[in-house]
DNA sequence: GTCTATACTCGGATAGAC
DNA sequence: GTCTATCCGAGTATAGAC
């Protein structure tokens, strides 16, 4: 249930569809679901948002803004790679901390409908990486660091922080860890990917 | 549709009912679609398997016995640790390159059903990584690879193989990358994994 | 074993009073 | 804006003929 106090019923529909939604998917989540923990009428959330499908539009138009772009400026930003791979694994840990379910959701989703999903959600959005790929390349050609792909570099450091968070139930239950074992686990990784990834790299 | 020649109906739906369920998900799945899928009527389904649930169910098991065994194998197995590691990561995007849309399917239920998951499909299985954290304290112990925690580095591993399928549709969207391209990608990562991970941990 | 027809439930959506 | 009551399609499951 979200707190009944909290101002507009309109805020209290967005909070409750965006915690059914992430956990559950579209194809999982009940309107009653959201109507309950919104504590409201199920009649409400039709009368706000006509229908379902639009409700969770906007829960993954939100999601998508989250997913991407505050990191995707840390690439393109004018850091150091150094500092820059240091201040991506960060911000992306913490983010992910708060947003556990917020890959998943979003992996779902373009998995399931890629071209809806690239239609709506991509549409303008210009390649993020061209930027950060020119950095690399320098950085080779000044052999400062090993010759790297650098959609390689990139896709390593989106895995190495993402993963742990969509693989959280199963790692849990495999390696026996509890969630505060793993809260203290991905924290330990805010340093430990850096460096993991520059060992790797520099010459 | 599947090929309506192969042998019998029980193995066509079975066919059927892992290209629906591993596409679409337990909830976003339909019998009638698996029906069409394996050319065959929709009671069918309900004559071999009494209920959605246990053909789902079915699906699963065999998902899970895929997705874990043959590579924990590996990793118990008795190679020096880099060829472990190489082994490792040609094993795993081998496979994912036949059944892309494994990781997401397992990932989503145990996501989904923490606890049922873990009863389930866990069960019996005694913790997978205990032999090769020992391994990886020796050579650590001998000075051979840097000081770094076993499972750390075990989490990095399944990182690396396979966040980049999740992550394929977003993928190949944010590059520009088609599927050939992507499968190009992959293949060169068996070899780049393996490097990576190397240059990052030896001393 | 295979089909057609149908029962039954669930859940998204709407009508209409207040 | 908020509620109750209800409609109606979709989808799982079963009955029963062949």
């Amino acid at each position: 249930m979200v707190d009944p106090e909290s101002k507009t019923a309109q805020r209290r529909i967005l909070t409750a569809a965006k915690r059914v939604f992430l956990s559950k998917g579209m194809a999982g989540a009940r309107m009653q679901d959201i109507a309950d923990t919104a504590g409201i009428n199920k009649a409400m959330l039709h009368y706000y948002f006509r229908s379902k499908q639009k409700l969770f539009d906007k829960i993954m138009s939100d999601a998508v803004a989250n997913f991407f772009p505050r990191v995707v400026g840390i690439l393109n930003g004018d850091l150091p790679l150094a500092e820059k791979i240091q201040c991506f694994a960060a911000e992306y840990v913490d983010m992910l901390l708060e947003n556990p379910y917020l890959p998943l959701f979003v992996l779902n989703e373009a998995s399931l409908h890629p071209a809806r999903f690239a239609k709506r959600w991509w549409k303008d959005r210009e390649s993020p990486f061209t930027e950060f790929a020119r950095q690399v390349e320098s950085e080779v050609a000044a052999r400062n660091i090993k010759p790297v792909h650098p959609l390689q570099l990139v896709i390593n450091m989106l895995s190495l922080c993402i993963f742990p968070f969509i693989s959280r139930p199963i790692w849990t239950q495999t390696t026996g860890i509890d969630e505060e074992g793993f809260r203290a686990f991905m924290l330990l990784r805010k340093t430990e990917i850096p460096r993991f990834i520059m060992d790797a790299i520099k010459n």
